[in-house]
DNA sequence: GTAATAGGTG
DNA sequence: CACCTATTAC
């Protein structure tokens, strides 16, 4: 496996931060950039942009001004699947093969606000994804090989993936079901959390912090929504590096009109 | 009365251009400056950015998200009206007096697309606004004293106002009803058009364009929609300066987010 | 083309 | 708080 530099980021409407994305780019240096909510279409995405920046290879999933994840890269993908765990047609997840490595894309509802399946329909739905995802990712993991698996799967799983443990039980993106149901799915695989491979707790973790929060690095509420697992046959080229190979550019959220996410980068062999 | 320069400009949104209108004050230095289509409330006029720039007087006349006209100063306002020209509480007028000159700031309404009072209802409600503004000015010119009007008039009336006389005689904006309706308004009251009085035809003058033109100084479909008007005893203070004491401003057009119109200004005195 | 509104989503 | 979609208006 050749050496990359692997990028994920939701850029919460590519068009719209186009350029904060080549300002990125040529500040980490990444082969391959996942994107999540891109929020257009494909024939809106911006290819020549991408192309400008030294990235001609792309594949994107999209839908109409909401979620959509987007795969670019300075090799050739090959296409392995396109939403194959989303239901209701959304543009929430693709799987590529970059350089002999496998990379799966992923943007997991959200989930809304009330963490009672009964009255949200969105938590149920939230609830039924991970239901899928940990199917196709035992099934995946059975198949062996290179795997990289990013994207925003909008659950901060450990204690200290958030500013208040305790505060955040009850809210979603850190209920025990669905922290529990994503450690499941990734065990069921037998993927590492690169993030807590090479930074234990109680070290914190942040890649999301919400637009609500006026000063964000003042208040620092924040929360890891923002996730790379790899497959156990790259654990050591996920962690060569030791922890100066995986980067959050938190700096990115200081910029004019950010992203609620930063991008996280890592260095693979 | 005492030396005064006052400027005009539809600023097509005063809180989404107030660092335009401040860019504007800080190169002309007016006195007074009158806006139209300000698009805010009252309540949501950024009074505290006219007081940093030196305009700690203002009088507002908005409604919620269209039209509005604001009129702003060095020294102290008194309101002497309040849309008394416009019928359905439409906020599109005001009459203050400032340093002892009177002045009437307008927007009047554009029109809608088919110049035809029988299926437009915009057009007749236009020359309706025509009419009422007529009766009002020749009252007004009864009175006497000096009175500066100005606004976006949204009318070009002279052959030499448009791109293209001919192209635009069917076109609301420069129709003979509203050519003639504007220029029977403004002798009425005796009142003269300071742009004409110094700009002879056949020069053009415009202030506007459209915002549908990609390179608007290349295809120069411009129209003269913005007006300063003087009452008789004002004509010598509004032409002792020559045409170096009347500008329009169009380097304005091309500044990043642009209003369609640009601002213009007049040295009294 | 540009900006306002309102309603939906995160 | 900020994005999308519409709609209306100029």
């Amino acid at each position: 496996m050749a050496a990359l530099t692997l990028a994920t980021w939701n850029i919460n409407s590519v068009r719209l931060r186009i350029d904060q994305v080549a300002r990125f780019a040529d500040m980490a240096k990444p082969d391959v950039i996942c994107l999540q909510e891109i929020k257009c279409m494909e024939d809106q995405f911006p290819a020549k942009a991408f192309k400008d920046m030294g990235y001609p290879y792309f594949h994107v999933t999209g839908q109409k001004g909401m979620h959509g994840v987007a795969t670019v890269s300075r090799s050739p993908i090959d296409v392995l699947e396109d939403c194959s765990v989303c239901p209701k047609g959304e543009a929430r997840h693709h799987v590529v093969r970059i350089e002999g490595v496998e990379f799966q894309n992923y943007y997991i509802p959200a989930g809304g606000d009330e963490p009672d399946v009964e009255i949200n329909p969105r938590f149920a739905h939230k609830l039924d994804f991970l239901d899928r995802f940990g199917a196709y990712l035992e099934k995946r993991g059975k198949a062996g090989g290179d795997v990289v698996l990013v994207g925003d799967l909008n659950i901060a799983p450990r204690e200290h993936d958030v500013w208040s443990h305790k505060q955040l039980l009850k809210v979603i993106s850190h209920t025990p079901v669905e922290t529990e149901g994503l450690e499941l799915a990734r065990t069921r695989a037998g993927y590492l959390d690169v993030a807590r491979e090479l930074i234990a707790e109680p070290e914190k973790i942040y890649t999301w912090w919400s637009y609500r929060n006026r000063d964000w690095r003042k208040s620092n509420r924040g929360r890891r929504l923002d996730h790379i697992w790899v497959s156990p046959s790259l654990q050591a080229a996920a962690t060569t590096h030791g922890r100066e190979g995986f980067t959050i550019w938190d700096e990115a959220r200081d910029w004019e009109k950010p992203s609620d996410h930063v991008p996280v980068t890592l260095k693979l062999g």
